[in-house]
DNA sequence: TATGAATGAGCCTTCATTCAT
DNA sequence: GATGAATGAAGGCTCATTCAT
């Protein structure tokens, strides 16, 4: 699994080939189909993976007040990626990109569609028991929340554009969250804890990766500086 | 081109190859060779000329009073697609996907984006003027409603949920838009005038459609039904 | 032996791989390389198997007088076989075809040939012993008669052409077995007992045959109707 | 196809590999993907051209006498093959016994079991007619006779077993033949000329035929001597 | 301008066989 | 005696690209 994530964030995922997940493992290709049936359920199991890491952060700070949760799924989402979330949102993209065209994958990311957006309508819910939302429809805000916010980081790293996520996390919070937070609760400029990290995919693999020249290497070209890291694996996608 | 956009929308773009594009033209495979220094200049060309025709569609609407404008352009962007467009929004999807990786399409996405963002920013911009829209700050507003509507249809037709259409549509009308129109104002339930579609690309191709067996098809699976037709070449993504 | 029959028999030989036989085996398909030194090797022993099976059935049948006797093994060889004759014949001309590259197999397959052509011979001679066939070189007709009826099943099942065993039946029993037998003996149109199977060989296995899919069946095409079944392994091959 | 009949010599059909046949070309294994749609749509089209090669040998002898053309037929059929001949008949039966899977090859093989057919009958039809052979129903004798030469070569050369042909022949002179030929015409020894060869097949690659060393040749082990060579090709299996 | 032919570099997958346990 | 895991060596096929004509 944690060659899969490498190899996709190094070489995307049209150029994801057997090979490539095998060199970065020390085993041979033809152990990878003793263990898969073919490339494809291989990273298909690797989708799951993901959703399980995810589950299992969340999980992590179901404990948290509603109104901070929120701000940590805000500055998650939006925050300007380092290198590693790019490739990988990158690769990720691609991968979401053949969801149509393949029902394994789709279904996977159906399934990470729902924990996500359960999540993200728990916290509104939760928010809205609290009294710190106002009564809203949950479901309703939470897929707006995550198609602009996906679609904010999408346009963001397809086209090099750092401002949408600058942008679309101000109005979103001026416009849209204006309208769910209670009268006189405002929403925090910064979250005051970071959504966990996946860190089964936080590694070693550091030591080569100077070495490496060939691979295929999401353009970075922000106009802002970085600051958080974050390794994901969110299934957010 | 149109053979391009036919190849792309019944093969994708992951099996886009010269080949399946030639085979939509009455030349051959290296003419191809001969007119592009590779396939990717061709797919480059594209988009160029995708950007050239809605550039075209945006000025025949010009004329129109703002909040018609508005209304149409949300509806184009967030109407059911028809298997035409869902095929190419799908392939269009995995080119954007691989803009992080390649220079030259980056730099046709980000023109397309600039004009689909000035477009949007000029129908604003021509609203507050004309009084139908409070003072507002349009580019920001114009990247909202980009980045939402375009992760609302990237994440309908990958994982196959309409809903998301609907959903953001009347949750952006609510919220978002409720803020930006003068305060009498209401947004049209329904545009007074259709987004013109390219029709450079609506064709007789249909002929032998029906014969055809072996294309990859994006999974259909609408829980609404499809009512308008609009073949796009939208710049959008 | 009889997972390796049924494997034969539902993949052909060039499919047979070593995990098609250990699959209808409650063993591992490392337990075939401890208990053989090879695929191969696992093979040779089965044409053994097969032999031994055809030995002790020919011994059961060297009661009966020689004119049923070789009227039996007429119908044996010429029948129309049914699918699971036709099956393993199919997949036994594959292996008989290696022969030529295999030293191991043609030794078997020669042991196998040395019995089938002994076992004609056997019967001719007792035929001539007894008065019921004429004065002739045994040898020579065994030899003859196992090649023209090879030949025709062969034909019969590569070329999907039944004609050939009805034909060669008959040609051979006007123009061969009339010099062949004395003078006022008349050959039996059906033999008065059947040639026996190879009981080893007919099992329970028709549980699941309803549900496989993917094997590779031999395409069958009559022309006439089956009526007698026969499970086989006959070393005549 | 001469690459393609000189590798199944060389290597057997179970051994013809792409590579294999595109090494005994100037071209690569590209370019035979190029020209044909598959191996197996390859192997399909040399079928074919034996089929033509045959036909066009069959016309040369038309002119002949029937008594004689069938002295050259047997001879042709069952003559102890050469080591080119031997190598391909044992390649050509793999080949044979992959009809039952293969449609294409089946349906190639019946072609050629057709003209094969066909062409014996004609020699039967006309030697009743210029009343050299007696009335008989050359349908059937032709049947049986392909058969059983047939099958004498094929347990010739898989089991290694020159006899099967001389005393195939020799029964079926004395036994089949008798019943056929006119009263007091006799059945030459020899043919009075050879049939002829299918000289597209053979050539200069004795070359480097020294040099080679890690083919798949069928052990030759022929109690008697060969004389005769002739270049086959012939669609008789 | 156009093309038929050709190709090198890969890719996914299969399989007999090995081996540590 | 038995097995799960692993692998090297192929093999069929694809494709962007080249090139002689």
């Amino acid at each position: 699994m944690l060659a899969t994530y490498e190899a996709l964030c190094e070489e995307g995922y049209s150029d994801l080939t057997a090979q490539s997940i095998a060199d970065r493992t020390d085993r041979s290709k033809s152990a990878l189909f003793y263990h898969y049936d073919s490339r494809e359920a291989l990273v298909a199991d690797f989708i799951e993976y993901l959703i399980e890491g995810f589950d299992a952060r969340v999980e992590r700070t179901r404990a948290r007040p509603p109104l901070e949760r929120l701000a940590a799924f805000v500055d998650w989402f939006l925050a300007d990626p380092d290198d590693d979330e790019l490739a990988f949102h990158t690769a990720f993209l691609e991968l979401r990109a053949q969801a149509p065209y393949n029902d394994v994958y789709r279904e996977k990311l159906r399934e990470s569609d729902d924990i996500l957006r359960t999540a993200v309508e728990e916290i509104l819910r939760d928010g809205i028991d609290a009294g710190v939302f106002r009564a809203h429809d949950p479901e309703s805000v939470s897929a707006l929340l995550l198609a602009s916010f996906d679609g904010a980081r999408i346009r963001q790293f397809t086209l090099g554009r750092d401002e949408y996520l600058e942008t679309v996390r101000a109005e979103t919070v001026d416009r849209v969250l204006a309208d769910v937070l209670a009268p006189d609760v405002e929403f925090p400029d910064e979250a005051s804890f970071e959504f966990p990290r996946d860190d089964r995919l936080v590694d070693d693999k550091m030591a080569d990766e100077a070495t490496n020249e060939t691979e295929r290497e999401p353009h970075a070209e922000s106009d802002t500086e970085n600051t958080a890291s974050n390794a994901e694996g969110d299934p957010t996608e």
